[in-house]
DNA sequence: CCGCATCCTCATGGATACTG
DNA sequence: CAGTATCCATGAGGATGCGG
C-alpha cells in the first residue's frame, strides 16, 4: 500500500484505501460482478501481474473486497464486500464529471464493453445533487452540429449555442453510450434511434468535447 | 503529470487527471476557496514543494484550477475553475463512503478545521443517490455505547446492536463533527448539545469503527 | 493454463537546499 | 515567498519463472 496521508479527514482516508493506482479501477470491475485474477487481467490493460497481485491484497486488508475459492476446485474468485461496493457513489461521481473528456472521443486508447456497463447506469442515473456535469455527446445532423444531453433515460438534442432543439431522441441507453463511445455508428443504429419532431436525417453521431463545459 | 491508463472509459480518465497522488486532496482545499502557494503548503501537510508546484501545473493544464495574479502585486493566487469545482460531487462520495475509517478517531494524524469544513456538508446533506454509508460516530452514554446516526442535519441515537434508542441528539453540525473528529469533549460542548427523550447523561462521545459497516 | 512471486529498469515521489 | 534543482528512496511496468 502507498504511503499514507496522515490526515484526519475522510478524503484523505478514502485516497489512502482507494487512491493508490490500479485500485479504483479494480474496483470498477468487481462492480460488474465477482471476477478471477485472470478476467481482472484482461479488464485492466497494462497491469502488471504483481501490481494486481499486491493491490488485491491491500484491498482485501482494507475490507473492500473478498478472496473466496470457488465451490468447485482451486478457483480464486474476488468481489466486493458490502462497503467495497459503496464505491458505486464515488466511482459514478467521478465517470460523470469525466464526461467532458469523454466527448473528445476514444482515440487510441482501447475500449471495453465492461467499462460502457458501468457509465451507463452513471450516466442515465445521475444523482440529483449539486451540479453534476451534464453528459454531453455530439451529433452531427445535416451537417449541423448539436449536443445530446443525456438524463433520465432520454436524450434531448439541444444546439451547440444552448438553445433547445425541438426533438428528442430515443434510444436505448446502450446505444446512446455506444454512439458517445464511438464504438458505434449512426449506420449501426439508425434503425434502433428514434427522433420525434425532427424531420432531419442524423448523419453522424462523434464524441465532442464541449470547451464550455470546462471553462 | 502520471501516466494514463489510456482506457476510454470515464472512471479511467478522471483519474488520469485527479488520480495522482495530491491532486484531490488540492482541489479539496480550493473547495474552501482560492488560495496562495502558501496556504495550500499549510493545508497539505507533507507536501513537497516541487510537487504542489508539479501538481498545480497540471491541474491547471488540465482546466482544473487557475492560476491568477492578484490585483495587487505580484500575489498567484489559485482558485478552481466551474468545472474543477464540480469535483465536490466525487469528494463528497469520498467522504462519506470513507466515514467507516474516520470512527476510529484522529490516532496520531494531524487535523485542520479546514478539513472539518468540506466533510460537514458532505455528511450532512447526503446525496439521496445509491445507498451511501451512514455516518456513525459512536457515543458512551452511562457506559453504553451507542451510534450516532447522522442525517438531515439532525442525529439519531442508535444501540450498536442497530436497535433505535428513543432519543435524539440535537447540536449544530460542526458540534456534532467535532464530536466525531475527536477534537470537542462532551465536556466542552455539553452546554451545546441536547438530548430528547432519555435521562441519560453522556458520558464521552468519541470516534468508533463500526465493523458490521465494513464486513 | 492460472495465480503469483522474483528480478530488473526506469519513472515518479519525497525531502532538502537553493535561486529569482 | 513562489518556485526550481538536486539527490535518494520507492513504486510502476515488463519479463520471466515456478508450483499447482
Amino acid at each position: 500500500m502507498g504511503r499514507s496521508y496522515q490526515q484526519y479527514c475522510g478524503l484523505a482516508r478514502a485516497l489512502d484505501i482507494v487512491g493508490d493506482r490500479w485500485n479504483l479501477l479494480i474496483v470498477r470491475q468487481l462492480l460488474l460482478g465477482p471476477a478471477r485474477n485472470r478476467e481482472l487481467m484482461d479488464g485492466l490493460p497494462g497491469v502488471a501481474t504483481n501490481l494486481l497481485a499486491d493491490r488485491l491484497r491491500d484491498l482485501q486488508a482494507a475490507g473492500v473486497i473478498e478472496r473466496q475459492l470457488a465451490p468447485e476446485g482451486n478457483a480464486v474468485v474476488y468481489s466486493l464486500t458490502p462497503w467495497g461496493a459503496q464505491l458505486r457513489g464515488p466511482i459514478d461521481e467521478l465517470i460523470r464529471w469525466a464526461t467532458p473528456l469523454m466527448t473528445s472521443g476514444p482515440g487510441r486508447d482501447p475500449f471495453l464493453p465492461d467499462w460502457l456497463a458501468v457509465a451507463v447506469p452513471a450516466l442515465l442515473n445521475p444523482a440529483p445533487t449539486s451540479e453534476s456535469a451534464t453528459p454531453e455527446v455530439g451529433l452531427d445532423i445535416n451537417g449541423q452540429v448539436f449536443d445530446l444531453r443525456i438524463a433520465n433515460g432520454g436524450a434531448t438534442i439541444v444546439r451547440h449555442d444552448g438553445r433547445a432543439l425541438d426533438a428528442t431522441l430515443r434510444a436505448e441507453p446502450t446505444i446512446i453510450l455506444g454512439l458517445a463511445a464511438g464504438v458505434l455508428s449512426i449506420d449501426d443504429v439508425h434503425d434502433a434511434i428514434e427522433i420525434d419532431g425532427d424531420e432531419g436525417a442524423v448523419r453522424t453521431a462523434f464524441a465532442r468535447r464541449p470547451e464550455t463545459t470546462r471553462t
